[in-house]
Parts: C-alpha cells; sequence; structure tokens
DNA sequence: AAGCAGTTTTCTACATTGTAGAATAGTTTT
DNA sequence: AAAACTATTCTACAATGTAGAAAACTGCTT
C-alpha cells in the first residue's frame, strides 16, 4: 500500500490493534502518555500488551496524521511526558471504521453457528 | 510489586479484514464461495476488493480453522464451485473479536473530536 | 557526586495480515 | 475452436502486529 499523497485515501481503513490503540487515546482523556495507554488497554481488554507494540503504533499513528503528540514538562508530581492525543482525522477514521462495520454486522446472527467445543 | 496479576487465556485476534471476509461469508449463506463473497464486500462497504486478497484470506482463515470449504459439482444451473462456511471456531472468534471491542468503545464519544474539515 | 531503582521512551527484528495483479482453469456462447 | 466469461490460484510486496531489550530521564539514597 504506497502513500500516495496526490490521491486522498478513500479511506485506507483502520487496522484492528491501530483502532484499539486510538480508542484507548480517548479513553486517557488528557493523561495519554505510552505507559498509561497500554495499562488502559490491558485493563480493558485483559490481554498483555507489550510496551512496544504501543509505541510503534502510535508511532506509525502520528505518521499518518490521525494522532499527534506533544512532550510535558516535568512539574513537582510527574516527570516529562510524550503525550497524545487524536486528531479530527483520527476521530473521523474511527467514526467511518465503526460505520463500515456495523454495516456488515448488520443482521448478523452468531447462534446458529456457534455449536459446542 | 509489580508482579503479574495473572495473564488471562491469549487469543490471537482477528485482522480488521479476516472479520469482514468472515462476515461476508455468513452473509452469503450457502452461497459463500470466493467471487460471491467479494461481491458482498463490495456492496456493503461500497470499497473495491481485489479478488485475490479474498482468496488469500480465506486460504488464511482456513489454514486456522476458522472457515472450511468444499468443491460443489457442477449441476446444471451452476459450474463446481469452493464453497466457504464459517465454522463454530471462527463464529466464536468473531463473537470475542466484537466483545473486547464493544468494551473499548463503550464511553466513548467522538463528537468532542470531530472538527471541520 | 555516584549509584540505584523505577518509569517512560526508543529502537530493532521478525511474524502476520493486507493488497494488487497476473496466471491458470473451467464454462458458455458464437 | 476461439472468444468471452466466471472462478480460482499464485506471486510478490507493503502495511500492520508483536516481542524484547536498550537507552533516557527522574528522584532517592549513600
Amino acid at each position: 500500500m504506497t502513500a500516495n499523497p496526490s490521491k486522498p485515501p478513500e479511506s485506507a481503513g483502520l487496522g484492528s490493534f491501530e483502532e484499539q490503540v486510538l480508542l484507548a487515546v480517548i479513553r486517557t482523556g488528557d493523561d495519554g502518555y505510552g505507559m498509561r495507554v497500554r495499562r488502559e488497554l490491558e485493563r480493558v481488554t485483559g490481554r498483555n500488551i507489550t510496551i512496544g507494540s504501543v509505541y510503534i503504533t502510535l508511532d506509525r499513528l502520528e505518521a499518518k496524521g490521525l494522532v499527534t503528540s506533544a512532550r510535558t514538562s516535568a512539574d513537582g508530581d510527574s516527570p516529562s511526558r510524550r503525550v497524545f492525543s487524536v486528531t479530527s482525522t483520527g476521530a473521523r477514521a474511527l467514526a467511518e471504521t465503526r460505520a463500515t462495520r456495523d454495516k456488515l454486522w448488520a443482521g448478523v446472527n452468531l447462534q446458529p453457528l456457534l455449536r459446542d467445543v
């Protein structure tokens, strides 16, 4: 998928982990730095998340303009941190991702497929 | 004491396109062969989907046991086709993927982030 | 100041998943 | 049998996901 700047993304679509990270950033409000995002992700999903995967994903999202980051200066209470926030472009990507998925899920009933293990 | 608070069973988790393909297979009912799945995907998402990506994804899903395929014999009306169906394992993967995502979306409001383009 | 511990970030490497397009094969029509 | 379709397979590469460890920063302790 070669990014073509001249041709606006017809909506490239978010990866599953990218979506999770974006949501976790929103959830952490104005305290969304790497480690905090990771903890939120682990808390909500109940899964183990390596910190490296969070940062690399955040970096990639920033490169695409879906999040921005700013360094806070250390004050008495907390050290300097790189705080992330979701851009309007990021929010739109989330909305679109969800909208498309909802269409695909509409009317789908898993029940008849769920046989016993 | 930042010891591991018991790691829950890790499940691979579906990729975003894998989920879409799985849902499209379910949607096509017992007529879910490659080309048909592709058309359904294009119809619902409004995006262009290459046939190669559908088959390669279907192959990978089959290798993981999330779908099965069977060759139909050509009768008067239709030619021989490779028809796919979602397994119970596949259905559970879908259910789990959705459940986890719903938790992350719970309480998230995109409105305040959606500034004008 | 030097060392240490805890926290946060960066970096590196590799695996898996996503995307594209062409090649191949089978059917139906002319 | 050639052409026009439909369906499947194959190949190659890009993007995204995952893991682990190195480096940087801060406050504490000696």
